[in-house]
Formats: C-alpha cells, sequence, structure tokens
RNA sequence: GGGCCGUUAGCUCAGCUGGUAGAGCAGCUGACUCUUAAUCAGCGGGUCGGAGGUUCGAAUCCUCCACGGCUCACCA
C-alpha cells in the first residue's frame, strides 16, 4: 500500500541527518501573530525606504511551497490559510543555522521571525532572522506549474489538491460563508436550529431508496434516513413556531455530478404560514446569502450569467408545459399523454399514472430550460403526498420547486396538517409500495397520531445545499462542492 | 447498468503504420547573497493501471478486469 520512491527516501534520509544535528523534524507548537495576506494587505502602500526607516518585525508559519537557492542566500514562498508570501533567508543573517536551510524542501512546514522589507521589484518579502522546522513533509508535491490536474486524485487526496490549487480552498470557504448566511438569516428571522435522528426506524419525508444499516443492542434495523421533513413536523406539532436543519440526508441511488450518496439539505418549517410566504422567504433567503458571500446577485454560471433580482416568475406546472408547446389535450388523458412523451423519445412505464406521466415530460421538455431562478407551482397531488391540497383544485397541491440553472434546488409545500387525509394518502402509498413501487412513501403510525395531536397550518422547504453551492460557485460537478464525495475504494 | 474517452517517472504531458521509453518541472551533486516558472554544469529516476492473447518482438494490436471522467438510464 505504502510505496517508497527514491525521492521519499532522499526526504527520510534528511529527516534522519536533522535529528542527529538536534533538530526535531515534527516540532511545534509555534505561535505565528501574522498571516501572509494580512501582511501583503496592511503593507499594501508602504514603501522599501518607510519600511527601511521603521523595520517592522512579524512572525509566520506555514507549508514551504516554492525555493531559489542562491548557496549563501535562499528565497522561497510560504503558504499559510490566508494565502503566500516570499521570505529571504540569507547566511549574513542566519549564520549557523543558514545550513539547515539546505535541509529544507517543498512542502515543510516551517515557523518563522523576521523583518518586512521590499525587493528589488518591490515585492513585500520577510527577511528571516530565525526560523524552526515545524513539520518534514516527505512526499513531494505536484508540480509548481501545471499543479495538480489528475481529478481522481484531487477527489481522492483533497489535501494535495487544497494545498496546490487555491481555486479549491476559495470554493470551499464560500461553501462555509453560504452555510454561515443561510444561518444567521434563519436566526435573524426568528428560526431556531434543531437535530432530529438520522437513523430512523421508518425512513420518511421524501421519495428515494434508503441506506439500511442494523443496531445490535437494540436488534431492530435502521434507515438512514433521506430527509428529516416528518421529524420537523413533529417538532411543529410540539410547539415551535419556527425550526430548521441543515445537515445530511442519505439516499442510495446513482451517483452523477448532481447526486452524491450523502448529501447537505436545509429543511425548515414555518407555522401558520402557506407556500405562498415561502416563495417571498426563498427570494429574501438566497438573495442574502448571495449577496453577503459574493457581493453581488449576478453570477457567472457555466457560459451564462444567472440573474438573481427577484421577484422570480411563479410559473404553475401545467402551464409551464404549455409554454413549451406540450398539447393542452394531454394534460388530462393518460393515453394522449403516454402517446406524447413516447412520441418525444421519453421513456414511459407501462402502468405509470397520467400525473407521472407529466412529471417526466416536464423533466425533459421544461426543466433544462430552466436556467434562471423560476418557480414551478401547483404540481399533482399524487406527487406530494405530504402537501397541502389547493382549495380550487383538490387535484393540485399547494407545492413549488425552484429552478436555477437547469437544477431542482428547492422544494418546499404548505403543509398537509389533516391527520385523516394524511393516512389515506399514507395508504395509498403504502398500496403502491405493495404493487412493487419500491420508492413509495412509507406509512408512518406515530406521525399521524402526532398529526392527530394538532399542527398548526404551517409552510415547509427543503433547499438543496450542494447544489446552491454549485450555482454560487460556478462549479458543474457537485464533487467539486463536496470535500470528500464518494468514490469506489482504490484497488 | 449501456455508450464514448482516459490510465506512461513524484507532478504535467509526448511517444506516428508494433522494433526494446522521452521532455519540462520536482529530485540529487556542484557553482551562485535581490530571486520569483531563478540561472549554469553534471547525474539519477519507469511493473507504460492489472491479467491473458496475437507476434520473432507489444506502451502501441485484441480480450477480460480495475479505477476515473463525460454521457444516457436511474434518481425529486
Amino acid at each position: 500500500m505504502r510505496e517508497i520512491n527514491e525521492l521519499i527516501e532522499q526526504r527520510i534520509k534528511k529527516l534522519e541527518e536533522l535529528r542527529q544535528s538536534g533538530i526535531e523534524p515534527f516540532g511545534g507548537p509555534f505561535y505565528a501573530e501574522d498571516h501572509a495576506s494580512d501582511l501583503l494587505n496592511k503593507f499594501d502602500s508602504v514603501t522599501k525606504e518607510t519600511l527601511e526607516a521603521s523595520p517592522f518585525s512579524c512572525s509566520l508559519a506555514g507549508r514551504i511551497i516554492s525555493i531559489r537557492d542562491f548557496g549563501k542566500a535562499a528565497f522561497a514562498h510560504i503558504q499559510d490559510t490566508t494565502g503566500k508570501i516570499q521570505v529571504y533567508f540569507k547566511k549574513d543573517i542566519l549564520g549557523e543555522k543558514h545550513s539547515v536551510v539546505k535541509k529544507l524542501d517543498i512542502g515543510d512546514i516551517i515557523g518563522l521571525k523576521g523583518r518586512l522589507f521590499r525587493t528589488k521589484t518591490k515585492e513585500l518579502t520577510v527577511e528571516v532572522e530565525d526560523f524552526i522546522l515545524l513539520t518534514k513533509s516527505l512526499r513531494p508535491l505536484p508540480e509548481k506549474w501545471h499543479g495538480l490536474r489528475d481529478i481522481e486524485i484531487r477527489y481522492r487526496q483533497r489535501y494535495v489538491d487544497l494545498i496546490v490549487n487555491p481555486q479549491v480552498r476559495e470554493t470551499f470557504a464560500k461553501r462555509g460563508a453560504i452555510i454561515k448566511a443561510i444561518r444567521d438569516f434563519l436566526e435573524s428571522n426568528g428560526f431556531i436550529e434543531v437535530e432530529t435522528p438520522m437513523m430512523q426506524p421508518v425512513p420518511g419525508g421524501a421519495i428515494a431508496k434508503p441506506f439500511k444499516t442494523h443496531h445490535i443492542a437494540l436488534g431492530i434495523d435502521l434507515y438512514l434516513r433521506i430527509a428529516p421533513e416528518l421529524y420537523l413536523k413533529r417538532l411543529l406539532v410540539g410547539g415551535y413556531e419556527r425550526v430548521y436543519e441543515l445537515n445530511k440526508n442519505f439516499r442510495n441511488e446513482g451517483i452523477s455530478t448532481k447526486h452524491n450518496p450523502e448529501f447537505t439539505m436545509l429543511e425548515f418549517y414555518v407555522a401558520y404560514r402557506d407556500y405562498n410566504f415561502l416563495m417571498s422567504f426563498t427570494e429574501e433567503l438566497i438573495t442574502y446569502v448571495a449577496s453577503w458571500t459574493l457581493g453581488t446577485l449576478k453570477i457567472p454560471y457555466g457560459d451564462t450569467t444567472i440573474d438573481l433580482t427577484p421577484p422570480w416568475p411563479r410559473i404553475p406546472m401545467f402551464e409551464a408545459l404549455v409554454q413549451k408547446d406540450v398539447p393542452p389535450e394531454i394534460l388530462n388523458d393518460r393515453e394522449k399523454a403516454k402517446a406524447w412523451a413516447e412520441a418525444h423519445t421519453i421513456e414511459i412505464k407501462g402502468d405509470a399514472t397520467l400525473p407521472k406521466i407529466l412529471d417526466e415530460i416536464f423533466k425533459k421538455i421544461v426543466e433544462p430550460e430552466l436556467v434562471q431562478p423560476t418557480f414551478i407551482i401547483d404540481y399533482p397531488v399524487e406527487l406530494s403526498p405530504l402537501a397541502k391540497k389547493k382549495k380550487e383544485n383538490p387535484e393540485l397541491a399547494e407545492r413549488f420547486e425552484l429552478f436555477i440553472a437547469s437544477q431542482e434546488i428547492v422544494n418546499a409545500f404548505s403543509e398537509l396538517t389533516d391527520p385523516i387525509d394524511q393516512c389515506e394518502r399514507f395508504m395509498k402509498q403504502v398500496e403502491a409500495k405493495i404493487k412493487g413501487d419500491e420508492e413509495a412513501h412509507w406509512m408512518d403510525e406515530d406521525f399521524i397520531r402526532a398529526l392527530e395531536y394538532g399542527m398548526p397550518p404551517a409552510a415547509g422547504e427543503g433547499i438543496g445545499i450542494d447544489r446552491l453551492v454549485m450555482v454560487l460557485t460556478n462549479s458543474q460537478s457537485i464533487r467539486d462542492v463536496i470535500l470528500f464525495p464518494q468514490l469506489k475504494p482504490e484497488q
């Protein structure tokens, strides 16, 4: 497993030589007072002459990412969490210790103290007065110029990707900022963050295949959650009016540029509101997050620009179909719908119901066109087993999805609070399950019991955080926004 | 799961119709006290993803396998 090549051998040899001369190659701690980019920013307009007249002492810790050796002097760049800065080793100043510089490699982590100056070419540089080796690196880093390109190594050894590709560090820093902005926004709107079970005896709240596991002491099978929905609604029954959970869901399904088996979902619930409220709230939330993290609502994505300026169009699902030249007469005729779909090379399962056929057509015909943010509203009730029916049309649910960059980012609806109706819909799902629909919803009797105590009218929403981060960081693959995406094991 | 593409030195990549493996960077030795893809001189480094097959001879052609990418299918 652990291959030792010539390059690693050479570094181990250096490590041993350092030890013999009394230098610990894995030392620490080291309390640096400065960071690379902070110094570069702070002294941006300070001239060479000013620095010479009033010297500034600083200390840094970081990884050596390049070295240019001149025998009795050497330049290097040190990279820390903020960025990189040049440092200058000089025998006149370091004396005997300069011999240690010869033993330093690209990749080593050092701590240093020194004085700022500007080189002939005006680059702000630290003249090193003293330094300490903190970590000897044994494995050579990728090439300085081309960096690390191999996608497989980038995903498997993300630590290397992060060392050598600054854009990758930036993407994941943005991801962190996005999640912080979401929490800030929700907290300032009166939400409390809760944690509900990831291991559930009955996996509910979505339509998906779960991962199954087993608890030995309890002697029962458990499922990794596919959604937190039913637990969060129980909390509304319990009296919380605004709750959210931002954490992982797990779905045992295909992996693609838009799907990872574990992914991050925000779900939040608001008592006494409906889906119309949520659409406006979603506009506020996403524009807040984009402004706070990117400082703009006009976002480059691939070869287009996405404009998040609200309001976003709200188009009923059937209307969206008709707008894309789907003939209106198929909307309430299963046979015609099936024939039309198949004529347009959309595969339809033999026993698919009309709403499912229309959903397939929507995904193929409409979804790819939804590049700018668009709410699609009023889905067939059959596709929405947990959503409230529309008063004017009980065939439709008070539900919307938000699409950006041809991807479903949000799914939300006015919640069904009627325990009798909910129980009937579960029964229908169970029937479908018995008929072989692997993804039909399970019966959750405790959830029905909770509803029987009474849940306030409410609206709930799920936001796919990974996909939102993709849009906001111009990433074409979900693997580029997940630090350690799922891959098959090596070998 | 299907289709297409890829896998060669630590990294980035060449390698033609089959003839015995190359460059740049990194590394090692030496020179050099303002370089920044430092420079100059010299040197080392390979299970060509794996296993079979065809052939006098395979990185190259064929088959299977592994891993990855894209895509279709699947998938709120």
